[in-house]
RNA sequence: GGGCGGUUAGCUCAGUGGUUAGAGCGCCUCGUUCACACCGAGGAGGUCGGAGGUUCAAAUCCUCCAUCGCCCA
């Protein structure tokens, strides 16, 4: 034995001293670009792209986790494996970065126009823009970096508007006056879903607006009941600064109370206006006092009511949030300033009725959390359509997944999808913001052409004008990264990478985009190419806190991901994140989750420790390691067994891969590593080992130590990549070479199961073997039997004889038994040693425990053990006679369900036999 | 209001009709003999939210109810 092998592999898996290393090798050696073999069909996710201010969050690390992984399994499956990283300009999120900056230095965007403000941005990128992706890479992302895209590159740009121009000739595209959700602090228009409504306190105001004929004065009205005309009417809301714009005030047409008002003028409080009272069927008798203030400029419902009664719009609220002129003496005022205002003004003319306390939905700017204002504002739109008229870009979309050419896992998010296109509306795509993809459109001020072009127009095509002015907003940034999928490989151009790689295998991402993003690709992927943008949809779920709040900077309470790799390794990271989830569901992450992950880590390590080491340990039989590959012949039983349980695991791993069980495909291999291979597998291997260097035969269980950790490392390296790598170099640089091996694990093969090598018998004994050891354990163990008390048994084989006796050595070593005597059957009575009986059907074990439990205990124990033997007999007993079940259950099942029925006949009987012999 | 999901051991969660429902962490007992204390051995702990139903067989499928959460309006 080399005192000197150990040192050489530390005692435990340091990561930072590998990581940084290996991914480095990885990358030199061009591993993450894919070859293009024609008449193949490629792997191929593209990566959703992370916002180019963003920093890497654990979400980012979810999402690397699972991609990567995916990755690596194919592209060890031999397919042409693409996995495209990217960036996104993220048009709010990046202009507010740098708005930030300029504020601090007591300047601001519109000082600096346009052009130098764009300079100024992308400065910021050219600085910080990289620092994602080499966050990235300390995940062990293995994407390829030569094909990096960003949104703003020239390909992406030239789809965007090559998508918009083809858009807007077929009349999809268009501009329109239309009521918008608009963020004053953004300044800028707002699709639907970038609206996030909020539960809030707020309050009901109760406003009188005197009828116009009613000369009377308002106190003649009070006390008169219900459906009389008492000179006013009563509306309520709950943002009174809206009335400065009222142009009208809607009832239920079948409501008695306000049936004699339909038709007559109200008269506007403060603005003294006239405004018609209107019958509308969508307003809800039941809320406030039946009576709706209309303000069509400032709320999409009454957008839509003074539609249909053709109301006038009067624009009170601008789009800076403060009061326009038509607001009239509150011109200027902040909005929420003067709803305290107007109210009070209100009161004071008496005609403030009441006001309540009231929780209600208020919408916020998904980016700054200021409160939305919907305001008339001249946008464009992209028309998608409804989901029931064929041939629109929603009935495609719509089609995609209901006819299953695209599959989203979890198969329940199918419906979700399926439900939001079929009330979708249509996609407002213009931002008032500098940075983005600004519209292709020109206006020539000379004869008011509108020019919708890809290339920049020098003149207008009609009179020639060359003073152009560009279109100044630009699209939302969900307009570009839906062409992703076919923008990063080169659409509209026809490039081999598009011609290959699209569509794509899987969109991988967090069921939070699926519909600013996964649809929007869907959309535009089919509306562009005519085909889908990739066949399936993963979604993974959001990650939470040990309390399972969703992390957040302003709660505090994020994990950086670099720090978390710091302290326990990527490894054990990714890991903690994909292990123990199921797909599309939340996970909280947890320090404990981490260290256990971590543990595993080590313990692959200590595991290959152990295994490497026994190789330098060994040095008679030169030929020791032979076959250590395909393992030719495989003769003995607990070698015959892992084999076995090797070739299920394998099995078990690729078909949850196939069905993207990534959570499961790991535990699988967590199980099998540590509760199999470790605890008994190695334990095994140390007593074979030990009895051949004192001179016994048999075969060295060392190729086979070397083949079941070889193959499990490359089972294990689609999810820990870099403890897998490490070890996988260190085995087989100290292996002989048979066959081929490639330079690195990352190419080689992904293990199959092809012809398993499953061996029921082996599987039988050992698992027999164990049971006993585990018997003799917990007995040695209640009686509090020192660890260091070598304790005689005997054990009787009844049919299993050989087996024993050549797992003898295992079962002394393991259960700290000697001497140990196996009898073919029971001894003569008064052969038998008096003690402890343990029945492991069909072996009986018995050790001499006279003394140490008395008999009367023993007896006891027994009887508990026989009636719930009896217990469990009884209930298969009932289900394998019972003739429904012989005719309806599989033939399999129930050849399986007589067997522990025949199995616990057995028991019973032994168990019977011993209490009869030593009960007297 | 519509839809979706969760409810399984003390905690966090797996569980794809078929043995007496599993894991990690935590807990209790014992152990540092040469892979690993980031460890080993043993143990305790669950009428699978409730009630019906389908089935030879239900944590698993169906219906209703309770409760928590998410999405949409």
């Amino acid at each position: 034995m080399t005192s000197s092998a150990p040192a050489e592999i530390p005692r435990a898996y340091d990561p930072a001293s590998v990581e940084q290393r290996i991914y480095q090798n990885w990358q030199d050696a061009g591993y993450f670009t894919p070859q293009i073999r024609e008449g193949r069909e490629p792997f191929v996710i593209i990566m959703p792209p992370p916002n180019v201010t963003g920093e890497l969050h654990l979400g980012h690390a979810l999402t690397a986790t699972v991609e990567d992984a995916l990755t690596r399994w194919h592209r060890m499956l031999g397919d042409d494996t693409l996995w495209l990283p990217g960036k996104d300009h993220a048009g709010i999120a990046t202009q507010w970065v740098v708005e930030r900056l300029l504020a601090e230095e007591g300047t601001n965007r519109h000082e600096l126009g346009r052009e130098k403000f764009q300079e100024r941005i992308w400065e910021w990128v050219g600085r910080y823009g990289n620092t994602i992706d080499e966050q990235h890479k300390r995940l062990g992302t293995s994407c390829d970096w030569t094909r990096l895209r960003f949104t703003l590159d020239p390909g992406p740009a030239k789809a965007v508007r090559t998508t918009f121009v083809n858009l807007y000739n077929k009349g999809l595209i268009y501009r329109h006056e239309r009521i918008i959700n608009w963020c004053p602090r953004c300044a800028t228009a707002l699709s639907d879903l970038e609206v996030e409504y909020q539960e809030q306190d707020g309050k009901l105001y109760y406003i009188r607006y005197p009828l116009a004929d009613a000369a009377a004065p308002l106190s003649q009205g009070e006390g008169k009941g219900e459906g009389e005309n008492r000179g006013y009417v009563t509306v309520a809301t709950t943002r009174p600064e809206s009335m400065l714009g009222d142009t009208g005030v809607a009832v239920h047409p079948e409501d008695p109370r306000y049936a004699a008002f339909v038709g007559q003028q109200a008269m506007l409080p403060i603005m003294d206006r006239p405004i018609p009272i209107v019958g509308d069927e969508a307003i809800e008798m039941e809320f406030g006092t039946g009576a709706l203030k209309v303000t069509p400029g400032h709320d999409v419902t009454d957008f839509e009511i003074g539609e249909r009664h053709g109301l006038e719009i009067i624009n009170v609220i601008g789009f800076d949030g403060n009061m326009t002129d038509l607001a009239g003496k509150y011109e200027g005022r902040e909005r929420f300033d003067t709803r305290q205002a107007v109210a009070e003004e209100l009161d004071g003319l008496g005609l403030l009725e009441k006001v309540e306390d009231y929780r209600h939905s208020v919408g916020h700017c998904q980016r700054c959390d200021a409160v939305v204002e919907p305001l008339i504002s001249l946008q464009w739109f992209l028309k998608v359509g409804s989901h029931q008229e064929p041939g629109s870009i929603a009935c495609r979309a719509h089609a995609a997944v209901a006819d299953g050419d695209i599959s989203i896992v979890p198969d329940r998010f199918s419906r979700v999808y399926l439900n939001w296109l079929e009330n979708i509306r249509d996609w407002c795509i213009s931002r008032q913001l500098w940075w983005g993809h600004r519209i292709p459109v020109w206006y020539c001020d000379q004869c008011g052409q509108i020019i919708a072009s890809v290339d920049t127009p020098d003149a207008c095509p009609v009179c020639n004008f060359a003073g152009l002015r560009q279109d100044e907003d630009v699209l939302d940034t969900w307009f570009s990264s839906g062409l992703w999928p076919h923008s990063t490989l080169g659409w509209p151009d026809d490039t081999d990478d598009f011609n290959y790689f699209y569509p794509g295998a899987v969109m991988e991402t967090g069921y939070d985009i699926l519909f600013f993003w996964v649809a929007r690709m869907i959309m535009m992927g089919i509306e562009n190419t005519g085909d889908i943008p990739f066949r399936t949809v993963y979604l993974h779920g959001l990650i939470r806190d040990a309390n399972g709040d969703k992390m957040s900077k302003t709660r505090g309470n994020t994990m950086d991901p670099l720090d978390l790799i710091d302290r326990y390794g990527t490894d054990a990271l990714r890991f903690a994140l994909s292990t123990g989830t199921a797909p599309g569901n939340d996970l909280r992450i947890t320090e404990g989750k981490l260290e256990a992950a971590r543990n595993f880590a080590n313990k692959v390590w200590n595991a290959a420790r152990f295994v490497i080491t026994s190789f330098d340990e060994q040095s008679q039989g030169q030929d020791d390691l032979a076959g250590w590959r395909t393992l030719p012949h495989l003769e003995h039983r607990e070698d015959r067994w892992i084999v076995s349980l090797l070739d299920r695991v394998t099995a078990d791993v690729n078909n949850s891969l196939a069905t993207f069980e990534l959570g499961e495909a790991q535990q699988t291999l967590y199980d099998f590593i540590w509760n199999e291979f470790c605890d008994w597998y190695i334990e095994m291997a140390k007593v074979r080992m030990r009895s051949i260097a004192e001179g016994g035969d048999g075969p060295s269980p060392r190729p086979v130590l070397a083949h079941v950790l070889e193959r499990t490392l490359r089972l294990l390296h689609p999810f820990m990549p870099f403890v897998t790598e490490e070890i996988w170099q260190s085995l087989v640089s100290r292996l002989p070479a048979e066959g081929e091996l490639p330079a690195s694990i990352m190419i080689a093969d992904y293990p199959q199961a092809d012809a398993p090598r499953h061996d029921r018998q082996a599987e039988d004994e050992i698992s027999l073997v164990m049971q006993t050891i585990r018997a003799v354990r917990n007995t040695r163990a209640q009686l509090r039997i020192p660890a260091n008390q070598r304790l005689p048994a005997q054990v009787e084989a009844n049919g299993l004889r050989g087996a024993l006796e050549e797992e003898a050595e295992v079962i002394r070593t393991l259960s700290r038994i000697e001497p140990l005597s196996i009898t073919a059957g029971a001894p003569d009575a008064a052969e038998q040693t008096r003690g402890v009986t343990l029945v492991v059907n069909p072996l009986v074990v018995r050790l001499p425990l006279e003394g140490v439990v008395d008999l009367s205990a023993e007896q006891d124990r027994l009887q508990e053990e026989l009636a719930n033997t009896q217990r469990e007999l009884e209930r298969k007993e009932k289900l394998v006679n019972n003739p429904n079940f012989r005719a309806k259950a599989r033939p399999d099942v129930v050849e399986t369900e007589e067997d522990r029925l025949r199995n616990l006949q057995e028991q019973q009987q032994r168990l019977g036999e011993i209490l009869a012999q030593i009960g007297g």
